[in-house]
DNA sequence: TATATTTGACCGGA
DNA sequence: TCCGGTCAAATATA
């Protein structure tokens, strides 16, 4: 018999299985507007999340800042940061995993270490490997919240314009970046679009143990260890 | 010796 | 004034 916890952890993935088939049929009928899809993508996150939580813990975390209504509160609050020509620009692509990720395809070069005031742990800050080469502003920050298991937070800014095309690499059972093409936005989305952006992607299974700067755009990534990550993303743009 | 990393200083935004 | 991000000199490593 399922316990009261497991019905509730059912509940939350079916209802997330069923906002997903949703999606499914937006997609399958081409109906592919921000307005019908970011919501559904928020329910289907939140509803994951909140499943884990109840597999990992009795009751819920009590604060989930993915819920799509603190997500739309943060929207407006950190899309005044991101101003770009009048024109806000905000695109996250998050990874919180056990690793630091050093093989994310990119070659990346250490410029800086920080302690950041609201984490016990340093932030480190990376940029592309081809800065100066190919003049590429693509930077990314490494920072660890949470010690066990230890999971890093990885957050990209900025976009490749070094191009770059992803191989894959069977040894990390992940994908691989090669230099001097042009990324597929299918592996690496919207790597070769507009300036000043910030992509994330967050693994979920890890997101209820700390999430206490979720941005607007956090992404589930769901593989197998030898399967090639596939997930979603959305942008927000505001004028 | 060339390249990468570390780390304190500096700068700009809030 | 505080804090996060970047710079650049010093240091480490291959």
């Amino acid at each position: 018999m399922f316990s009261n916890v497991d019905h509730k952890a059912l509940a939350a993935l079916l209802h997330g299985q069923g906002c997903a088939n949703s999606l499914k049929t937006l997609l399958d009928n081409h109906e592919i507007t921000s307005v019908l899809i970011e919501p559904l993508i928020n329910t289907i996150l939140d509803s994951f999340s909140l499943a884990l939580s109840f597999v990992d813990s009795p009751s819920p975390p009590p604060h989930h800042e993915s819920s799509s209504q603190n997500m739309a509160g943060l929207v407006l609050q950190r899309s005044s940061k991101k101003r770009i020509c009048g024109i806000h620009v905000i695109k996250n692509y998050r990874d919180e995993s056990p690793t630091p990720r050093p093989d994310d395809g990119f070659t990346w070069r250490k410029y800086g270490q920080k302690t950041i005031k609201t984490s016990v742990h340093q932030r480190s800050y990376y940029r592309c490997g081809y800065a100066k080469e190919h003049n590429c502003n693509a930077t990314k920050r490494v920072q660890m919240i949470q010690d066990c298991p230890p999971v890093y937070r990885t957050t990209y800014m900025g976009q490749h314009t070094c191009k770059a095309i992803p191989v894959y690499d069977d040894t990390y059972g992940s994908e691989m970046i090669q230099f001097d093409q042009v990324v597929s936005e299918s592996v690496m989305p919207r790597f070769t679009s507009t300036d000043n952006e910030a992509f994330n992607i967050k693994d979920e299974a890890t997101d209820h143990t700390m999430n206490q700067e979720c941005d607007i755009n956090d992404f589930l990534v769901d593989y197998e260890p030898n399967e090639f990550p596939s997930f979603s993303y959305e942008d927000s743009v505001f004028f």
